[in-house]
DNA sequence: AAATATAGAACGAACGTTCGTTTTTGTCAA
DNA sequence: TTGACAAAAACGAACGTTCGTTCTATATTT
């Protein structure tokens, strides 16, 4: 879906919000009205981007980690493809920019990023079991603690790569990184 | 100054673009033409929010951290000051809401913003400088990681806090700040 | 008297949304 | 293969509202 491909990457730029239906139509060639009979509503289209990119998210970034051997190579996999997906956003990765929008503003763009978010942790925490299980990481470690500690992690190099764009960015990110796995084995 | 107190509340919340000019006027029995003469833009009114944040700021989390004994003690100051500051605003750290909003928006407003992200990140700098003269901190270690590191933890928080709000998240970033703290001593 | 602060009214532009109409598309009978 | 016809998609125009901003006038302070 084009609207869709255009709305994500402009909703990285400019947050959900602003998203306007008339300037995704022009970008779109399409009509306004013809551009909104879509989506009903501007909330309806803002979960709609939120949906695309959950789908997109879980094929370029989640299911390729998956394939990968459980353990450290599984969790940098992911933290490599995330990179990538934040590379691919103009504005970087948008449940970033979405949170920050919307964490105060209750509602169904809320309510379904929040599920979305939980996901993304779900799925941080089961990386991190397998990791247990493989002998990669210690059996006492707290996956809910590394959930935290990794996201953290990249919403730190969200920040340093999109506002500072300093250039030692990624080399920071990669430490952080290894010193984290460190820290678990 | 009683406009930007309501101001900076309303951006931590809705964003700095979300503070209409007439949204602010109700909110502090004002006139939209009155409260605008005092700002001239409403791109000024955004610049005067920030700056107002940062002398808060400052008063707030960094002073009084400098006023305790460098070292570890020092940033656990820091930090606990932040997460009051963090608590202190309805939507959390304004610098937090505004890097995501802004991180793509070329102006002054962006410029201003960036400007105090470097103070903070030489903040966090200087005070783990600060760590190693004391002998808290490894005479090796890299004081720009330590920043990176250290940011991305309060931005763990934000985002745990704010949109997910998780009862564990407080001792989340405990966890995460002591582990911090015994990588680089 | 001069300077400053606030007010009210109005501006054009953009917003999301609704409406009725036209164009495009796909289906089926001839 | 064609023509009729319904369904779907896209359209332009307009709606009421809010946006930031400008103008002029009236208080309040110095």
């Amino acid at each position: 879906m084009v609207i869709l491909d255009v709305g994500l990457d402009m909703a990285s730029q400019y947050g959900l919000e602003g998203v306007s239906i008339g300037s995704l139509a022009n970008l779109t060639n399409m009509s306004k009205s013809g551009l909104f009979a879509h989506f009903q509503s501007k909330e309806n289209l803002q979960v709609e981007i939120l949906k695309y990119a959950g789908r997109l998210f879980a094929e370029d970034v989640i299911v390729p980690a998956l394939k990968t051997k459980p353990g450290i190579p599984r969790i940098k996999a992911l933290v490599k493809n995330w990179v990538s997906w934040e590379d691919n956003l103009t504005g970087g990765c948008i449940f970033v920019t979405a949170s920050a929008e919307f964490s105060d503003r209750p509602g169904k763009v809320r309510d379904y990023l929040l599920k979305q978010q939980r996901d993304w942790i779900d799925s941080l925490l089961r990386i991190a079991q397998s990791a247990i299980e493989v002998g990669d990481f210690r059996k006492d470690v707290d996956c809910e603690q590394f959930a935290f500690d990794l996201y953290s992690l990249l919403l730190g190099f969200h920040l340093y790569d999109k506002l500072l764009d300093d250039s030692e960015t990624k080399k920071r990110q990669e430490v952080a990184l290894e010193q984290l796995l460190a820290n678990y084995q």
